[in-house]
DNA sequence: GATTCCATCTTGTATATACAGATTTGATTC
DNA sequence: GAATCAAATCTGTATATACAAGATGGAATC
């Protein structure tokens, strides 16, 4: 048996849904749902509270509550780390680690960090393969400071993505997405013939005290990303 | 000023954010805060009732509230609509129509549909440009039950996303996307030598009566998405 | 007709109370 | 020590009341 509050949402968001109730249109007050319902008009203010939360009202004081425009669709892609990737498609995650080096890096880079040009990077290329098979190249520059122990971690067993994600659990980032051709060293780390389509995925994520990492990754073109739509969250 | 609500909730969520309080972390009893903060029992319930709904705690009846893991993080991609996405980017979007037929699809495509093969389904091919650039093929195949007058539509004018959107407002979706190369004949719409590297996103989306529509967006491979991550939504 | 002002309606916030229902804790009992 | 049971703790829900503050509409006034 739900409760008052959720036959109420459950009542309301259905009228919603279903296109009764067009975006603008002005609800019935409190007062009247209240008695429309036979409840008493705190517990109506408390279920709209949670629709406008979610997204499905827009409520003005002194004014009334509406339903609110309809939300834009966006792409939503879950698997940011490759190695949950690997093993939700049931593969086993390996790794091969090319470079793990702090180096310096080329000026417009450093400066994307925030750093001097004499500032060195922390640097690690990583080959990602799902039961011997390539799957993805990650070359990825971090700012040492923010993960100090970069230099003694060992990629085969852990992920950077993973890493970072224990220790700088909240930060933002972009993500852009083209597509290219492997060079020579890329093909033949890949397992690919020189030139092949590949997908290739930069990103770029921040924490309150600056960019954290900046990474490139690369896999064969005819592997694919796979997201799915859905409303925009609120906010 | 804030309300006394806020104020909890701007506590609470920074304790939070800033790591003093950790995932699994157990907070004061709703008593506490309530001495703590120097009001209602009901206030402080209705704080974290809001903190819960966003994300932040898990509250358990005859226990109490625990601050909630971690959240995954994930790739929003916002611009579904080719027409608002050249717009944005401060450009002028045109159209033009190679096909806007009534067609028998392949076996598989209309079974996708939940349609006989027998069933004819609206097929249409549009180039979209922008400022005269050819920016993206749009391959769609769609249910013409749902959108009875996609024949007469001049998708010169407007997309069909855009009136997807404006006609069935609520549903969801899959997308994939992969690198590929052009075949002459796309390579040629798209003003690219032939055998370019070309950006391909599938899209399949669904209301409560079934497969709407299903699309094939091939874009350049020069040409990037942008994205952004976030934590995901809760739910 | 245009403006001003007030009564009324609306939502926002805070509080107190009461009881329900799940969990935890501790004492009792075996 | 282990099991059982009861009390205390904690969150969930519903209600009533009171007042604040924005929005609206109509009446009174100019």
């Amino acid at each position: 048996m739900d409760s008052k509050r959720q036959q109420i949402i459950g009542s309301l968001s259905e009228r919603i849904n279903s296109g009764r109730l067009k975006p603008g249109e002005r609800l019935g007050s409190e007062s009247e749902l209240m008695a429309e319902f036979g409840v008493s008009r705190m517990t109506v203010h408390h279920a709209m509270r949670e629709l406008e939360a979610r997204g499905f009202l827009e409520r003005r004081k002194g004014s009334g509550s509406y339903v609110a425009p309809a939300r834009p669709y966006v792409a939503i892609y879950p698997h940011l780390d490759i190695r949950a990737e690997i093993e939700a498609a049931g593969g086993v995650h390996r790794a091969r680690v090319l470079v793990q080096a702090l180096e310096l890096a080329a000026p417009p880079l450093a400066q994307g960090f925030g750093l001097g040009a004499d500032a060195p990077l922390f640097h690690a290329v990583v080959l990602h393969l799902s039961g011997g098979v390539p799957v993805e190249i990650e070359d990825r520059w971090l700012n040492p400071a923010l993960l100090p122990e970069c230099m003694s971690v060992d990629l085969t067993r852990e992920t950077l993505f993973g890493l970072l994600m224990a220790r700088r659990p909240f930060r933002a980032g972009d993500e852009r997405i083209r597509a290219c051709t492997a060079s020579d060293e890329e093909a033949a780390v890949l397992g690919l013939e020189p030139g092949a389509v590949c997908l290739e995925t930069t990103r770029r994520t921040r924490s309150d005290e600056g960019v954290v990492t900046q990474v490139r990754l690369l896999r064969p073109g005819t592997s694919h990303l796979e997201g799915r739509i859905a409303p925009a969250a609120r906010d």
